[in-house]
DNA sequence: CGCCTTTGACCGGCGC
DNA sequence: GCGCCGGTCAAAGGCG
């Protein structure tokens, strides 16, 4: 591409060297040629420019596959191991039903100082993999520790079904049932129940999140706590979909829906539903993995009073006061029936982002009987951040140039492609070779990426022991000095539903020749400028 | 006609 | 045992 794109700038001024001579005197002739020249010194700094950015590429894209490699062999290794553990899954603890944790997009965790002693060095390294398909499996009946790899190059949504994945299978799963029957097989197999809850809070207008499924209402209640009633909706892509959403506004703000997605689809989703689905079950594996496991792109670091999760190539603070108050971090009490639920704050004004959870303290509070897990995907105040992508898509700001060229490289290899994306990927590719700075911001950007890889730093409150780079699902941006926290930026509004658009905007691809593989970012990023306070106090409210 | 939404009834879990 | 509550069912009606 950089070539080609040379090769015209070239003729073009050939060709009005050419032309000048036949219609101009010799004094002009001069001027011509200096054009010329300059315009070929020009292109030489431009193809200086995109050599180095291929190189980068090159060097990040080896590093993805030495990853790759290595990701698998420590799944392996796990999976060996993992049955001799599997026995214990409900050692935990007594009084988990409380616990709120924290999960703060990137941003330094307000609280959590102390060095993650480690554990999770080992494991950090395991999900550096999550390209492979991801489903909408909040449904995982996995004890503790799941690795729920996908190793399935197919399209087709794998499963969450560690054992079966384990054995290389995917899915269909061998026990979608839809109904409750089908739950009750699940708790006898494994008890108690596990079963994971994704809460997604958008702003949207429409009476529903366009998530790219096709959904069918069954049902609605005036539900205690929020005047606002709750929709039913299982979805109807595939008869026995067993995957369920609740609709619901916040009470607080009507402009909230939240919608909470139950359940593993048994069936392939389409392009436009992959984000959604990959991003709920990244955040529900990392809910039901427990502090020790990731999968899906899942990593998680935790140690006695800090966690880090890196899901989807997003950072994720467990806060520290949360851990202190229970050490067994937040993930369902193992003797509890509960639903495990996990939040996924995608809001974006101040007053919501700012208090997350008390937004959600009304409506969780009656019915909190299990553990939440909240993952705030909102820019606060005092992020004030410019916004970097508009709609996720056409700013450009240090860190989202680093998410896009990564992405962009992740999308490549996935073959990929959403026709909105290749917006992005043109304005990307204008602005790579039109704009020295941003040049520069990219080269800067990667460098450090791969050169720290993504170790920890001196700012992070929260620090995280081991990183991995990954693309895609699992990228991992090594914060540093300056470091930015990603988060929703804004949701875009989407015929009948939002955030569709929000959770492809970012699956840009410098290629065109994507053809629907589930594996996509499942969220576009946008970019803190500062490291923000996490908010705390909103946790604590939550916690009541 | 098929699919969808609406809505009251029903069921099961939980707390008192 | 009773009532509350969340979740689901299923009949009825609407819509294209």
């Amino acid at each position: 591409m950089p070539s080609s794109g040379g090769a015209a700038v070239e003729e073009r001024a050939v060709q009005f060297g050419l032309t000048s001579r036949e219609d101009s005197g010799c004094s002009q002739e001069a001027k011509k040629e200096e054009v010329i020249e300059s315009a070929k010194s020009e292109m030489g700094d431009v193809r200086e420019e995109n050599q180095r950015l291929k190189m980068m590429l090159e060097r990040i894209e080896k590093d993805y596959k030495s990853l790759q490699l290595r990701f698998f062999d420590i799944l392996q290794h796990e999976t060996s191991s993992k049955q001799s553990t599997d026995s214990a899954p409900s050692h935990d603890e007594t009084e988990e039903s409380n616990e709120l944790v924290s999960l703060c997009l990137g941003r330094s965790p307000t609280e959590p100082k102390k060095e993650d002693k480690s554990t999770n060095s080992a494991k950090s390294t395991e999900n550096e993999e999550l390209k492979a398909n991801l489903t909408l499996g909040l449904d995982s009946k996995i004890p503790i520790s799941t690795e729920t790899v996908l190793s399935n190059p197919s399209p087709a949504e794998s499963v969450e079904e560690p054992k079966e994945e384990e054995a290389g299978e995917t899915w269909p799963p061998s026990k979608v049932i839809p109904k409750r029957n089908g739950d009750h097989d699940e708790a006898a197999q494994q008890s108690p129940p596990k079963r994971a809850r994704v809460c997604v809070r958008t702003r949207c207008d429409t009476p529903t999140m366009n998530d790219g499924c096709q959904w069918r209402k069954y049902g609605q209640k005036i539900s205690k706590g929020n005047p606002c009633p709750r929709a039913y909706y299982r979805c109807t892509v595939a008869p026995s979909c067993p995957v369920r959403k609740q609709v619901q506004r916040c009470a607080e703000d009507t402009t909230i829906l939240i919608t909470t997605y139950e359940g593993t689809h048994n069936h392939p989703l389409p392009v436009s539903a992959t984000a959604m689905a990959s991003t709920t079950s990244a955040a529900a594996s990392m809910l039901l993995s427990g502090s020790s496991t990731s999968q899906q792109g899942l990593v998680s670091h935790i140690n006695g009073t800090s966690a880090r999760t890196e899901l989807n190539g997003l950072s994720f603070s467990l806060h520290d006061q949360y851990l202190r108050a229970n050490k067994q971090l937040y993930f369902p009490n193992s003797s509890s029936p509960m639903f495990p639920t996990i939040t996924l704050d995608l809001t974006t004004s101040p007053s919501t982002s700012s208090t997350p959870f008390g937004r959600f303290s009304s409506s969780f509070s009656s019915t909190s009987r299990f553990p939440s897990t909240s993952l705030n995907f909102s820019s606060t105040e005092s992020n004030s951040l410019p916004p970097i992508w508009g709609n996720g898509l056409h700013n450009y700001g240090t860190r989202s140039y680093n998410n896009q060229q990564l992405y962009q490289s992740f999308m490549e290899k996935n073959h990929q492609a959403v026709a909105s994306q290749q917006v992005l990927t043109e304005t990307l590719t204008k602005a790579i070779t039109s704009d020295p700075s941003f040049r520069t911001v990219i080269a800067t950007a990667i460098s450090s990426m791969m050169g720290g890889g993504g170790g920890a730093s001196a700012n992070n409150r929260n620090q995280r022991v081991g990183d991995q780079n990954c693309f895609g699902q699992n990228l991992n941006f090594g914060e540093t000095g300056t470091a930015s926290a990603f988060s929703i930026n804004s949701l875009t509004q989407n015929g009948k539903g939002c955030a569709t658009s929000c959770f492809n905007g970012l699956s840009s691809s410098t290629s065109t020749s994507q053809k629907g593989s589930p594996l996509q970012p499942a969220l576009p990023f946008s970019v803190f400028n500062s490291a923000s306070m996490p908010n705390t106090d909103n946790i604590e409210e939550h916690k009541s």
